[in-house]
DNA sequence: GTAGGTGGCGGTAACGTTACCGGGAATTTT
DNA sequence: AAAATTCCCGGTAACGTTACCGCCACCTAC
């Protein structure tokens, strides 16, 4: 941890080779100019000298740095995991590599002018172009490619991929009321994410679809975290007249229903059917297994880096906004209503 | 999508606010010499031109950027995100962002010499230091600090954190010996990982340790992946004297063992008792409960985190080496032998 | 009233790299 | 043999930012 250890540069290797940095530079780029002979004994100074261009200089220069920016508030989420998947497995297969940028807590990072504030940061400078992931704002000034991923908007004004959140419900609805269940409770997530509300929306569309009437009663608003969720399956299940049926917005509250189920001697699906949305990795470990809605994250992961790249490759898109469609999962937390 | 739309720099704001590059530097920067007119002045048409400086352009010149760099191979990997999980943990109540850096695959990355160069990349320039996960190379070259996690090299030349691969081994092979267990199959993880050599070594000793010889028909060299080790299992368990427990080099290779017992008609733990080592999610979820090892491998990134930040502030370390105690987790794979 | 601070600010030079221009030597063309 | 072309290569100016120096106006002190 010698501080007086300078990093090695272009002028270095400049130097030792007896060449000017434009030549280096010719070399490090691969270009055309540059004879055999100079190119072979800089390449042999560069390996001797464990030389390696910083990012930071070409990317201000050059604007061109095979380095793609994804931006998450938080990389520990099962949800950004997911996203991950795909994003990994998309890049492997680029000659691109990948950085992903956070500050670790969704709670720091919830403002538009935040993830303005990162896209700025990063985009045109270190990366080629940027993913921001369930990005709250709408437009961002930069000047290379951008990609909203899940974008927490009606109507966002970049290319976007989203999930067919509303057609999904409606789907998990239509399965629900035709087993027989007329009294399905729903536990929304936070009112002021798109998904929540579509997802909301989905179950109102899907009660009207099978004639049934809403009961605002049996719609509780969650926040699509565990401990909320609790609270919202208990006041559900302490109604004079309580849910057959409860859908979660996503797994996690599925899995509160679970656990308020089991404290009160309910048995899935006998006594209480529960339906899921999300396809986490819980679904499919949960006693009984839930049924659920899989929104396929990672390959939305997977999508939004295919999307990116043409962008960067300055080949426009065919479609700015891109649908993943949603699909249910049968499992074995749903049985006709006795 | 506009090319020429430019994005905005300092310079913009300067004069935008009528005053000098270096006023608006000051004021991004809080220093004290500015009025207090000034100040708002800026900021105000920073806020509204939506300003943010360029993290190239910044680290570039000051070497001090206020981001921590993560340098994994693959981030999809169940390691890779238990790393995440413990990383994120510690960057989420710093004053400091974090960027991953990943080609996307692991096997293009294991050279030493690629390690290198994405130190280099990223380090002094873009980050303030840099945690490489699972290095193959011993010194890197660089000004700024940089923290090996799980090194691959017996004695690393930089800062580690490792966890007691040994130690751990022994402890589970103690447990199993105390079982009344005598012939006890080994599968190896890949030879050239030091987590896997030191693994092997723990089973040697605790079988010494136990006063047992070492038979190395029942040692089989897997690769920490799924389809080698049924192939590792097969052979263990078509022994003429087949084992009666087996210890697996991770968690991984232990499922396997699982699937192979099954489709022997082995019951486990009755007829054979099986040991894992990581404790990752499939070791609580598998049926019946893997008994394993865990070595708290979000407790190495997190710890990795402060170990950086430490030295980013220029305290330096107490132990260049940080070891992570391993701890035996007992489920319900094992059983005494009959 | 002059000398010596001090607060606020501007100008300039870096940081490490690539784009661009231009120039000398070697080679080809007329 | 002169001119044109090609092949290599060096020099210089950016990219957007901060460090550093130094200037001007104002205030305080004797």
């Amino acid at each position: 941890m010698r501080r007086e250890k300078k990093s090695v540069t272009i002028k270095d290797i400049a130097k030792a080779a007896g060449v000017s940095v434009s030549t280096v530079s010719r070399v490090l780029n691969e270009r055309e100019d540059v004879s055999v002979e100079t190119y072979e004994r800089v390449q042999k100074i560069i390996a001797e000298l464990g030389y390696a261009s910083s990012l930071a200089a070409r990317g201000m220069r050059s604007r061109r740095t095979k380095v793609i920016g994804l931006i998450m508030p938080d990389v520990a989420e099962p949800y950004s995991y997911a996203v991950l998947q795909g994003v990994n497995r998309a890049i492997a297969q680029l000659d691109y590599d990948l950085i992903v940028y956070t500050n670790g807590d969704i709670s720091k990072n919830t403002s538009a002018d935040q993830e303005r504030y990162y896209v700025s940061l990063l985009n045109g400078s270190i990366t080629d172009g940027v993913v921001v992931v369930t990005p709250a704002a709408t437009t961002f000034s930069t000047t290379a490619p951008l990609v909203a991923l899940d974008p927490n908007n009606e109507s966002p004004e970049c290319p976007a991929i989203i999930s067919t959140n509303h057609q999904g419900a409606l789907e998990a609805m239509h399965y629900l009321t035709g087993l027989g269940h007329r009294r399905i409770g729903f536990i929304a997530g936070r009112k002021e994410l798109v998904s929540s509300r579509r997802r909301l929306q989905g179950y109102r569309d899907g009660l009207a679809a099978a004639g049934i009437p809403v009961d605002e009663s049996l719609i509780e608003v969650g926040d699509y975290s565990s401990q909320v969720a609790v609270g919202c399956a208990q006041k559900l299940l302490a109604l004079e007249n309580p849910p057959t049926a409860i859908f979660a917005a996503n797994d996690r509250t599925a899995m509160s229903v679970y656990r308020v189920a089991a404290e009160q001697g309910l048995r899935i699906p006998d006594d209480l059917s529960v339906m899921g949305f999300d396809n986490s990795l819980d679904a499919s470990l949960a006693d009984p297994k839930l049924t659920t809605v899989d929104q396929f994250v990672d390959e939305m992961g997977f999508t939004a880096i295919q999307m990116i790249i043409q962008l960067v490759n300055g080949i426009p898109l065919e479609n700015d906004l891109h649908k993943i469609q949603t699909k249910l999962i049968v499992r074995a937390s749903c049985a006709p209503v006795n």
